[in-house]
DNA sequence: TCTATAATGATAACCAATATCATTAGGGAG
DNA sequence: CTCCCTAATGATATTGGTTATCATTATAGA
C-alpha cells in the first residue's frame, strides 16, 4: 500500500527521480505539490492557474512531460481535448474517475474491493482475448455535477469546449 | 436491444435528424456509414483517411459536431490529444473499450452481465453519493496492442503523439 | 419556379502542446 | 571554493487538431 502522506509521496518522488539521474528541481516540487494537494487530475492550464503562474507555462509543460516519464505521473485525455496530469497510483493507491460530460470536472473515486475484483479480472480476460499486454484499467463513471445540472450553463462559465456542443448532449432512449 | 443491421441503423440516425429538423445530407449519411463500418471510435482525421477524403475536412468536422449534438454519437478523448467518435449506444449497444496506451488503437468490449450489473449499480451509488445525475459510464481497459508490445516501435508509425513520451510509461512499482 | 433557409467548402483564426535555443543553475572534480 | 560540464529553465516560435467565418450552393416548401 502507498504511503499518503503529502511529504511521504514527495520522498518517494524524490527517489525516483533519483535513481533515473534527474533532478528534482524547485520547479518540480511545486509541481508534484500541487498535485498531491489536487483531487483528481489537472491540466496544464489549470495547475498554473492553481499555482498562481508561478512557473511559466513552458516550464510546466515540460515538467509534467519529464514526470509522466519517469513515471511519476500518468495522463488522462478529457473534456475540452486537454490532458489532465496526475500522480501514478503507485504514489496515491488505485483508483477511477467521476466526471461531468458538461464542465469536464474530474474526481478520484474508489469501488468496493469485491467491484475491483471482478472488473480486475474481467479485464484480464479481455486483454488476453485481443493479445493485449495488460497494463491497466479505468472505470470513468460520467454524469453531471451539481452545477451544471442545476443551473442551464450561465453562458460564460464554459470549462471545457470540446467540439462544439460535443459534451452538451442528452441522447434521451431511442423514440 | 438496438438494431444491429447497418441499414436499420441509418433508419434511425435518418429518423432522429428528421424529428430534429435536421437534413440527412449525403456528406452526414457518409460519416454515418464509416462509423458504422468501424469497429471503434474514429478521429476526424482517421475518418478522413478511411473514407479517401470524400469529405473536406471542414465539413467532415461540421458533421461530427452536429451528429455529436443530435445524440448520433458519442465523443471520446484518447491518445494524442484527439478526439474520437462513435455511434452512440442506443444504436449500436453498451460496450466498453480496449486501448492501447502506445499507439491509442480503440477496440470495443463487452462485459458479463453480472459484471456490468455490478458496475452499473456501483456507478449508481458512487454518482449518488457524489451529488452527480448519472448519464452512463466507461470502463477502459489499457494495455499494449500486439504489435507495440512485439516491437520497440519501428520508429515512425507513431500513430499518437500525446505529451512526449506521455504514451510511453512503464511505471513499475516502487523500488 | 421562386424563395427562404440549411448546408457546404475554402479559408482564416484559435489554442493546447511542442520544439528551439540562448541563458542560468547545480553538482562534482580538482 | 572555483571551474566546468551538463541539466534545467524560460522566452519565443511552430505545429497541428479543431473551430469560426462567410460567400456559394443545394434543398424543401409555397
Amino acid at each position: 500500500m502507498p504511503m499518503t502522506t503529502a511529504s511521504g509521496i514527495e520522498q518517494l518522488v524524490r527517489a525516483r527521480l533519483g535513481e533515473k539521474g534527474l533532478r528534482y528541481t524547485r520547479g518540480r516540487q511545486k509541481v508534484a505539490a500541487a498535485l498531491i494537494r489536487a483531487d483528481g487530475p489537472r491540466s496544464a492550464v489549470e495547475l498554473h492557474r492553481e499555482m498562481g503562474a508561478a512557473l511559466p507555462l513552458s516550464s510546466l509543460y515540460r515538467s509534467l512531460s519529464l514526470l509522466t516519464g519517469a513515471g511519476v505521473l500518468t495522463l488522462h485525455h478529457g473534456a475540452g481535448g486537454l490532458t489532465r496530469f496526475e500522480m501514478a497510483e503507485w504514489l496515491i493507491g488505485h483508483h477511477h474517475h467521476l466526471v461531468c460530460v458538461d464542465c469536464g470536472a474530474v474526481n478520484d473515486i474508489s469501488l468496493s474491493a469485491e467491484v475491483e475484483a471482478l472488473i480486475e479480472e474481467a479485464a484480464d480476460r479481455i486483454a488476453g482475448a485481443g493479445g493485449y499486454d495488460l497494463t491497466g484499467h479505468n472505470l470513468e463513471v460520467e454524469g453531471r455535477c451539481r452545477t451544471c445540472a442545476g443551473a442551464p450553463p450561465p453562458p460564460g462559465r464554459a470549462k471545457a469546449t470540446a467540439t462544439s456542443g460535443g459534451t452538451r448532449r442528452r441522447p434521451s432512449p431511442p423514440p
